[in-house]
DNA sequence: ATCGGTCTGTTTTCGCGATCACAAGGGCTT
DNA sequence: AAGCCCTTGTGATCGCGAAAACAGACCGAT
């Protein structure tokens, strides 16, 4: 695989001096991705409890992984710990927010100020992992005007201003199914590059260079159905 | 996607038919679970535009799937479609659900009142897809008594009882992380068997019988960032 | 300084999921 | 009724992700 860093040791200094830029993805599975996420979560649950230090194993117990997939994961980008020792978390933590991007801000419009739209404006953890609101778009005239936490709410029709204006990279798309295609194509038009779907349609259309996450939330109950049924009898 | 655990691995016996029309998965893997829960969304809204037929190569296209993989699919759990011809729409749909459990109604929990909470209470796919939710918990004194929805909203205190009168199964879990482990806990020796788990923690307990699945937004939105900045430079 | 213990990083192996390819079956046309 | 086309269901194959095994480096104790 590639990832050669020639590494003739480098003029160690033990701080996170050693990535200033991500190395070149080999080529990483979706599921690395995911779990990078999550020993990110982990490191910083640690950090707040004062920890310092950390294996692999350790972290593994934490997610119910197996100990030498935490280690896999982690070397695709790069080589962060210390033999014998573990990894410090306070650095880990850096390497893997510079992995995932989130050590810069990123600039995040909301698209849909319903039942969903309106929790996740007001949901903490985004701010907390540098995703900055910069809009929030509503096509109903009657929401249009009023305040959702610090943010007014605009009308659609602004949406492409705002992108241009915000310098915006990611979208939140909290709409019914039914007008999710049309915003979606709108917003790569815009300039979006990115979208967060909790719409439960399709909207990656096939040969545009839009990335789309999916949640579903009545796929994540159907799935968690299915497993109960087929836990019990085993 | 979600991190797929170490599924339990059901012991794959093949031919005893041990649970009444559903056959008996032979392995099924938990990318194949979520991709019958789209296909299931996709055939209600084929039905609803007035479709009656298809064919696995049109379910594949609308989901940017490979056809073989949708005939794969549900190969693991019989036999649906018409050679020559394709699917009955109506029909297919009454046999995912019954695969995924959701032909009966399932009795669902909510707890937590917070800005996800309320979203979720109101989140109409739910009940289009038999869950009911059942009752709604806080431990804020002032939410207590209050009224969401059509539902009021109680003590934690009465967690136990309800779970054990209403006769629930799943939980969500829409708590901050600080508490969910323990309240996870509490939902277990109540008697529910899955929990759709919003807290960004990891509340799977090793040697317990709990089902849980994971939906972590924070998460979803680093997928999302890394997959932006990977695909720019290729 | 050396030795033993520990933990990382990487190679190797294994198993499974996704794709391919084809046989089997049904409908339509003539 | 026969032949043709179409689509499913499934055996075969390939590739990749996960687990296991191992080699390399660091620490602490003696």
């Amino acid at each position: 695989m590639t990832l050669e860093q020639p590494t003739g040791k480098d003029d160690g200094q033990g701080s996170g001096r050693r990535n200033e830029n991500v190395p070149s993805p080999p080529t990483v599975s979706a599921a690395t991705v995911t779990r990078m996420a999550l020993y990110l979560r982990e490191l910083q649950q640690l950090h707040r409890s004062g920890q310092v230090r950390i294996q692999s194993s350790a972290i593994a117990k934490r997610l119910g992984l197996n100990d030498s997939q935490v280690r896999r994961d982690l070397s695709c980008f790069g080589q962060f710990g210390q033999r014998g020792v573990g990894y410090s978390i306070p650095s880990l933590t850096k390497a893997i927010q510079a992995i995932l991007g989130t050590d810069r801000s990123w600039n995040v419009v909301l698209i849909g100020a319903g039942n969903l739209g309106r929790a996740l404006a007001g949901y903490r953890g985004f701010n907390q992992q540098n995703f900055r609101l910069a809009g929030v778009f509503d096509c109903d005239p009657e929401k249009v005007g009023t305040m959702l936490g610090a943010l007014t709410i605009r009308s659609l029709h602004d949406l492409e201003s705002v992108v241009e204006a915000e310098k915006v990279d990611l979208a939140i798309l909290a709409v019914p199914a039914s007008s999710a295609v049309l915003v979606a194509q709108r917003l790569e038009i815009a300039g979006v590059t990115g979208i967060l779907n909790f719409a439960p349609v399709t909207v990656r259309s096939p040969g545009s260079g839009l990335t789309v996450v999916d949640v579903d939330l009545a796929v994540e109950l159907q799935r968690l159905a299915f497993a109960v049924i087929n836990q019990k009898n085993s």
